[in-house]
DNA sequence: GTGGTCTAGACCACC
DNA sequence: GTGGTCTAGACCACG
């Protein structure tokens, strides 16, 4: 898995590193029970403290997305998290809004917006 | 128009504000020329600091979406702003890419979000 | 609220820590939307490092129990959060149950472990 | 014996198995002098280590709930240890407080509680 | 003044 | 080797 974080993004780079992750997961680029890489070794990797890796894993193990065993690392879940469908709703609302507004405000017409979404669902499928 | 802002949001308030603002206009809630309430009424209004506002119509008024106009108030541009395409496409990528992993995630397929969006648009030309 | 904390004790200080805060709600010693002390205060109060502190609470936030807003505080959250019905029950009998074996082991008898549960829980209302 | 572990809880393994021979002589599922099954057998079956096996029987053996015979096996004691009474009081009133304000949190009434480890206690005299 | 992030390095416990 | 905790201090963003 080849990450890259942006020191100077205004996204702190502990989110980035879930965000790439998470991406990773939905496009199935990491299968279930999937071991990662050691915190320690992924900030060798990124060059950045440890503990900002730490704190990324961290926070995907509390949504439920990995599982850390002491001693022998941290893996994908088996089974992902049920989400109440109700906010899952709710939230996927929100991102779309949100993309379309920003489509509409750049003058990116409706019909380039969901091409553009047809590139990268073909991208991630891969 | 009516904002509502969320003050435990990860999202800083004058972010909010800006969004919500974006958003009024890409949707055409807000037109052209229009003048905006005062910084200080839409503190009152949403009850947060009036310096939390300055700062959101401030960071508006340097991209270029309002105009302001010492003692007459502040006014939504005439002409938004030409944006840098590249740049657009870029950002409108990353948004679209966040959103189908969001939906992949949530193990709503492709299709459901294209409809979603559909729905969307149909609800902002209003 | 006064707390304390014991840093050769075989849990961790911000468990520690976390422990005593949801004592004192379920005590009824904190009550809903109440600020707490900043975490840099309490660090001091408690003659350890801040982000120890930070951490107790990031975790008491991620379990919705405190609402954390930027530049204003950390405070209870209004509304506790709903916990699955049947989760709760059996988390409960695991608690319960280990009480129990604690007590056998150290032969004290079922009665007095009733006392003992009696004499807090009036503690506790106080 | 059946035991049961579960490798990504908070609790190490070795101290997730001492608790579970533990509380099966509290309960009465293991009988004083009965013969332990050997660490190496048991890590065959639990799928772990056979170094953590050991770690903890070493550690029940240091408290005086098991005595090891080179050669012959791990044995239940025929006497369990004394504890310090005031310790022994100590720790069960640090247990007992932990479970009411778990109790309490989930809004679970005392008497409830109350009724739980009546329960329990009918099947640990089984 | 508040929280949010990051660092560099230490020490421990576990497997 | 792995993760878990803690420190001391820095810098930034927010209200």
């Amino acid at each position: 898995m080849q990450l890259h974080i942006n020191p100077s993004d205004e996204l702190p780079i502990y989110r980035q590193i879930m965000h790439q992750i998470i991406d990773a997961i939905a496009g199935g680029r990491l299968t279930p029970g999937e071991q990662l890489p050691s915190h320690r070794d992924l900030a060798v990797q990124l060059v950045i403290a440890p503990l900002t890796v730490k704190k990324a894993y961290d926070e995907l193990e509390q949504q439920g997305l990995i599982v850390t065993q002491r001693g022998r690392g941290s893996f994908l879940s088996e089974t992902f998290p049920a989400v109440e469908p109700a906010q899952r709703r709710e939230r996927l609302r929100d991102a779309a809004q949100r993309l379309l507004s920003q489509a509409a405000l750049s003058g990116v017409p409706f019909e380039e917006v969901v091409n553009l979404l047809d590139e990268i669902q073909k991208g991630m499928e891969r």
